[in-house]
DNA sequence: AGGTTTCAACGAAATTATTCGTAGCAGATT
DNA sequence: AATCTGCTACGAATAATTTCGTTGAAACCT
């Protein structure tokens, strides 16, 4: 049995590149090549097969999917935008918060500002928390 | 003028080998290398070298300084921990949560549980940032 | 003094990630 | 049909990161 493109499990955390790459797919949905192409072109110089080869590789890590159905071929994310936020989260939380999300969170809050409804659905998500308790 | 150890300016985002020994500074203080592998090797397979490489390039980067008064030298992280996590927590923001610190804090109260102390200390963050409106 | 241990420096190999040129195919245009 | 355009596949170059073996010097121990 061939071992690439089996990809059952989640792949590990998408690197700086496939992120970049994710975060078009989350804006855009299901997207060629040149879709995505146009849209990070626009922040960086790069080539268009260089895309191609990125989301070839994103394939076959199975972080995306892909129609072939039509010659230009739609490409999707796999995991869904939150599913992958979490997993990042997470990971940073791991590498750098010695494990603790709140840590993180803490962090965050204390150097940025928030909107009043930013601000009110973060106190919903903090009352579910403590209600459990 | 030679362009390397000049680093007055914060160097880019560190690798994740970069952190996990900037995580061993937090935790000991100013460590020696082999401290540093003590702790290291305890959790994955590494050499003692491969330690000592890393934190010669991190001393090149600006990552870290090194006391060379001893014969065993001396490494220190050249930026505060908080510091370094802010910029982590800033960086992930920016590539995977449109830029939203905010939504990155959602992301993560979303998913995680949270000791009542800490859920207290977001409160107080909390109405810090409320109370500037 | 001679042998052993501990250390930093260095170079280079191995691995992972990024980049893109070239080739060939398919469909559209002349 | 010949040409042009847009697409995928492929291979390979480059760059960045991680790894560690080897060397030589310093400190330590008979």
């Amino acid at each position: 049995m061939s071992l690439a493109n089996d990809q059952t499990n989640r792949p590990a955390k998408p690197t700086d590149g496939e992120l970049a790459i994710l975060a078009v797919l989350w804006q855009l949905g299901p997207s060629t090549v040149r879709q995505i192409f146009e849209v990070l072109s626009a922040e960086r110089d790069l080539g268009y097969t260089t895309v191609l080869k990125m989301l070839q590789i994103m394939t076959d890590k199975g972080l995306v999917t892909r129609n072939e159905t039509e010659r230009t071929h739609v490409y999707t994310e796999r995991f869904s935008e939150s599913d992958t936020q979490s997993h990042l989260v997470k990971d940073l939380a791991d590498r750098a918060f010695g494990g603790s999300a709140m840590k993180l969170v803490m962090s965050a809050l204390a150097s940025k500002r928030a909107s009043r409804k930013e601000l009110a659905e973060i106190r919903r998500l903090l009352d579910e928390a403590g209600g459990g308790k």
